[in-house]
DNA sequence: GCCATAGATGACATTTTGATCAATTTGCGA
DNA sequence: TCGCAAATTGATCAAAATGTCATCTATGGC
């Protein structure tokens, strides 16, 4: 897969918050029930994106985690560097070290072309474009189609 | 990593051997060397191709691997779903399932354009086109630079 | 201050991937 | 036909990714 599992529930889980955000802390255990992602595992990935300053955390009663900058200055490739590492980025199809224009695998010239639109996809996408597309259209998050957008008008159980 | 490293190990195999091919059979264990991948563990990666008809295998002296089909009739594709299997040309970014544009998630719609390069990239690049540009700009398929054009012209030693 | 809540942390189990070794089978060539 | 070369196969192992569990720590509300 294009992206490891724990950046796909880092990304969702992120979305998540920034549709969630007037309730300035989530927390982890609604999003891991909500977008069905075992909540340990969650648990670890916020963390890391915690540490970097991509998240804030509160623990304690109505604690939980929230975006610590605005969704439209965080962007997914933030999201993928911090769990996945550059390499998505930057790495050789082949895997070849050094693989750059003085020393070519003979792919290279073509897979820079399509590593550079899905860098600019990343880096141009931010939380705020995907939180206002799902709101706006009805997409989803989850596997199971839930409403994700009335949550914000009910009271979590 | 977008493609596994048995994907990576098998697509520069393959390669060296579209470049070799006057040899008609080239051996495992001359690839894994001169590619500098583990012997065994090519050796079942090639049985894979083997099996899905891509390449043919001789047993015994002389014998070895080779293309079972025109090099212009191989694509990087064939290798890649051999391999890696189709996910990387079919699955949604955020790994929901039956994403599409009935349900899409907040990135389908970019992220199948990229998706769409990609597949075209990899369906349209043979490994004729693939050798002919190796041996005529001299660029590389391994870490170690090596004149792999050379040993068309060597005995192996 | 006490307690329930919720994140942080470390240990551990499982699965997948990557890699190695040994034994077997096959077929060419002398 | 004999012996060696080379692929095939199965067993095993290490490392990384994924997933689970128990415990610790901080905090808001009473």
């Amino acid at each position: 897969m294009i992206l490891s599992k724990a950046c796909n529930y880092g990304l969702r889980a992120v979305i998540y918050i920034a549709i969630e955000r007037d309730k300035t802390f989530v927390s982890i255990k609604e999003i891991s029930e909500k977008l069905d992602i075992s909540f340990h595992f969650l648990t670890k990935i916020l963390q890391q994106l915690t540490k970097k300053n991509i998240l804030m955390s509160l623990k304690g009663p109505r604690g939980g985690v929230a975006l610590a900058h605005p969704p439209e200055d965080i962007t997914m490739a933030d999201i993928v560097i911090a769990i996945d590492g550059p390499d998505l980025f930057t790495k050789c199809l082949l895997g070849l070290k050094d693989c750059g224009t003085a020393e070519p695998c003979p792919l290279h010239a073509q897979w820079a072309v399509i590593r550079t639109q899905m860098s600019n996809l990343f880096t141009h996408m931010t939380l705020k474009k995907l939180a206002d597309q799902l709101q706006q259209n009805q997409l989803r998050l989850a596997d199971i189609v839930t409403p994700l957008i009335e949550l914000k008008h009910k009271p979590i159980t």
